[in-house]
DNA sequence: TACATTCGTCGAAGCGGTTCGACAGTGCCG
DNA sequence: CGGCACTGTCGAACCGCTTCGACGAATGTA
C-alpha cells in the first residue's frame, strides 16, 4: 500500500507538506498541492487510519452498543441502529457495533483499548452495568434510555411518563372510565428496563386522579404466549372499554387477535399504544399510538456525542433530555 | 493512559519484555511474568489498539456492509446482521458496521484505509458494485447473497432454486394444479436482487415439468399497498389452491389479508413461504416454509473470512456454497 | 534600505506498540 | 574443560501519520 511517504517522494516534497496539504492546517502553494494531488491519485494513497488513530488520539469512531436479551423483541432495535448508523456516518464517523452479552466488559474493552471516541448504549437500564465503566472512560457517552444514575454522562429517552398521561388523558377525554393495560413483560421490569414502571405508573397515577379504573398486566414476548395472554386479559375484563398496549410484541400482535376474537376496533374496544410510524408500518398497526421516534433519539444522542468528543470537558454540564410524546391519532379510539 | 512504556518501567524491565510477556511469543521467567502482571493490573493498562494495528497490520475487525434500502423490509436484515456480530465476537473480532448509501466508496473507505481485516458484504445483488472494489482491496472478503460473478470471494446464499423446487414438490405431493407466486417487489428485481428470479424462474420451471400451473407477481414491500396488491391477486386467481410467497413483507401481512377475507389455511387455500423460524414468531406466521436460515449463513460467511484472514492467499479456492433448503411443515398445505 | 511579517517547506520527534538481532548467563555434552 | 544450545532480556528499528519549531524567500512597512 501507498504510505504517505511514497506520496512525498513521488511529489518531490517532505512526508509533513503531504500532510499538511491533506489537512489545510498550513498553506501550501497551489502548483504543490496540484503535484501533490496527483501523486495521491496515481498511487491511489489513501491515509492509514490506525496510523492517524496514533498521531491523533482520535480514531472518527463511535461505539455502538446494544444488547439482545433473549426472549425480547428485536425489531423495534433496529431502528435506532439504524438511526445512530446513519448521523454517525452523516458527521464523520464509523460505527463499532457491539453486541457483547457482557455488555461491562465490551465498554472497557472498547474504550480503554482506545477503539473509539465516544460511546452510545442503547437498551439503558435502571442499575445499568454498563455506566461505572462509562463514566470511568476517557471517552464520553450518551445513552438511549435513562438510568437510575444519571451523573456524568448525557441522556435521551422519550418522556413515558409524559407519555402515559397523554394517553390517560385521551382515553379520559372520550369517557373511557374502565382500562387495561399491557405493560412490557415482567422479565423486563426485573432486568430495570425503567420504561416500564415510568409508564405504567404514571398511567396508573392520572387514571387515579380522573377516577378511571386501570387494571395493570406483564405482557408476554413471544408467541403464542402472546395470543394466550392478551385473550386470557381480555376474557378477564370484559368491561374494560380500552386497551392501552406498552408492549411492542403485544401490540405487533394485536391485530390477529382482536380479529379472531372478533373484535372491532374502535366500535367494541378502543386501542391505544406506544410505537414509531416505521414500526406500525412494518406490523401493518392500526392504532393510535405516541410516537416513540427512535430515529430522534438516535440522532440526539449522536450529536451531542459528537459535540463532546469534539469539546472534550467543555460543551457545558451533562443533559438528560426527555423528549415530548407525540399522540398520532389513527382513530382506534372512540 | 497507561502505556506499555509505563508497564515496563514499573516492573524494571523494557518494553520488549513486556510486549513479549503479553504475547507469549518468547519465554520469559515466571518471576518477571509475575511483576509485569502486576505492574499491569496497578496501571490498569490496555494495549492501545491503534498502535498495534499499526505495528501489527491486523486491526482485529471486520467491516460489516448492510444496506437499508427505502422501501425494504428490514426485520429480516437483523438476524444477519446478529449473527455476524456474535460469530465475529467469539472468533476474536470487533465489528465495523457502515449503512452507507454509497456501498462502493464505502468499501473503499474502510479497506483501503485499513480500518478492518475482512469484510462481510450483505444484501448482495446480481451485479453489485461493492464487488468490484472488494476484489481489488487487499482484505478477504464474504458475500451472503450470490452475485452474477463469484470470482475471487468467498459466497454463502441459500440455494433459492433448489428452494422453489422444494416447495413445487411439496406442492405437488399434495396435489395442486393451479398455484400462484408472488415474489418479491419488482423494484428488487430490477435492483438485481438475484434470489427474486432464482426462486421464481425455478418454481415456474419445476411447475411446468409437473403440469402445474403457475401465475406468478410482484408483491409490495409496504402497506397499505400490500393489502390491496394481494387481495387484487387473490380476487384475480380464485381457482388457485395454493398461495406461494417469497416476499417479507408480504407474508408477514398475510395473516391479517386472509383472515380479512375469511379464508381459511389451509381448508380454503394453501400457504407455503419462505423465511426464518425467528421472522415467523416475530410476526406470528404459522405457514409452512423453506427455512432461510440467516444465523447459518452469517456465521458461514464470518467463520470462512475469519480463515481466510489467517491465512492469506491460501486457505484453498473461494468457495460458493448455496446451503440445502429444508421444509418447515407447520401444516398450512392441504 | 533595513527590518518585521507572512508564506511555504522541511526535519525531527512522538504516538504506542511489535519484532528482530544481539548478548550474557546456564546447563549439557563430548 | 571448551564449545554449543538454550533461556531470558534488552535495545533499536519500524509501522504510517501529525505536528512543532526552524528557516529561507518573498512581501510589506517605515
Amino acid at each position: 500500500m501507498a504510505t504517505i511517504e511514497d506520496v512525498a517522494r513521488a511529489a518531490g516534497v517532505s512526508r509533513s507538506t503531504v500532510s499538511y496539504a491533506l489537512s489545510g492546517k498550513r498553506s501550501i502553494s497551489r502548483e504543490t498541492q496540484d503535484r501533490i494531488r496527483s501523486a495521491i491519485a496515481e498511487l491511489g494513497f489513501t491515509v492509514n487510519a490506525g496510523a492517524r488513530a496514533l498521531a491523533t488520539a482520535q480514531t472518527m469512531s463511535i461505539g455502538l452498543l446494544s444488547q439482545f436479551h433473549q426472549d425480547e423483541f428485536a425489531p423495534a432495535m433496529l431502528q435506532y441502529i439504524r438511526s445512530v448508523s446513519d448521523v454517525s456516518r452523516e458527521l464523520g464517523y464509523d460505527v463499532l457495533f457491539v453486541t457483547d452479552a457482557d455488555g461491562a466488559s465490551a465498554v472497557r474493552r472498547i474504550t480503554s483499548s482506545n477503539m473509539v471516541d465516544g460511546v452510545v448504549l442503547l437498551d439503558v437500564t435502571h442499575a445499568d452495568p454498563r455506566l461505572a465503566l462509562l463514566r470511568a472512560a476517557r471517552q464520553p457517552g450518551a445513552l438511549v434510555g435513562l438510568p437510575g444514575d444519571v451523573e456524568g454522562l448525557d441522556i435521551f429517552d422519550l418522556d413515558f411518563a409524559e407519555s402515559a398521561r397523554v394517553v390517560i388523558d385521551h382515553l379520559h377525554g372520550l369517557g373511557h372510565r374502565e382500562v387495561v393495560l399491557i405493560s412490557p413483560p415482567e422479565h423486563v421490569f426485573e432486568r430495570g428496563g425503567a420504561y416500564g414502571w415510568r409508564f405504567r405508573d404514571a398511567a396508573v397515577e392520572r387514571a387515579g386522579q380522573y377516577g378511571i379504573r386501570i387494571h395493570t398486566y406483564y405482557g408476554e414476548s413471544q408467541q403464542p404466549a402472546i395470543g394466550i395472554s392478551t385473550n386470557a386479559i381480555l376474557d378477564a375484563r370484559p368491561e374494560a372499554t380500552a386497551l392501552i398496549v406498552h408492549n411492542d410484541a403485544t401490540i405487533a400482535a394485536m391485530p390477529l387477535v382482536l380479529m379472531a376474537r372478533g373484535v372491532k376496533v374502535p366500535e367494541d374496544l378502543s386501542v391505544i399504544s406506544l410505537y414509531s410510524t416505521d414500526f406500525g408500518r412494518i406490523f401493518s398497526l392500526p392504532y393510535t399510538a405516541v410516537e416513540s421516534s427512535p430515529d430522534v433519539l438516535g440522532r440526539l444522542a449522536v450529536e451531542q456525542l459528537v459535540r463532546r468528543i469534539g469539546d472534550p470537558g467543555q460543551a457545558g454540564p451533562t443533559v438528560v433530555r426527555l423528549i415530548a410524546p407525540e399522540l398520532v391519532n389513527r382513530g382506534s379510539t372512540a
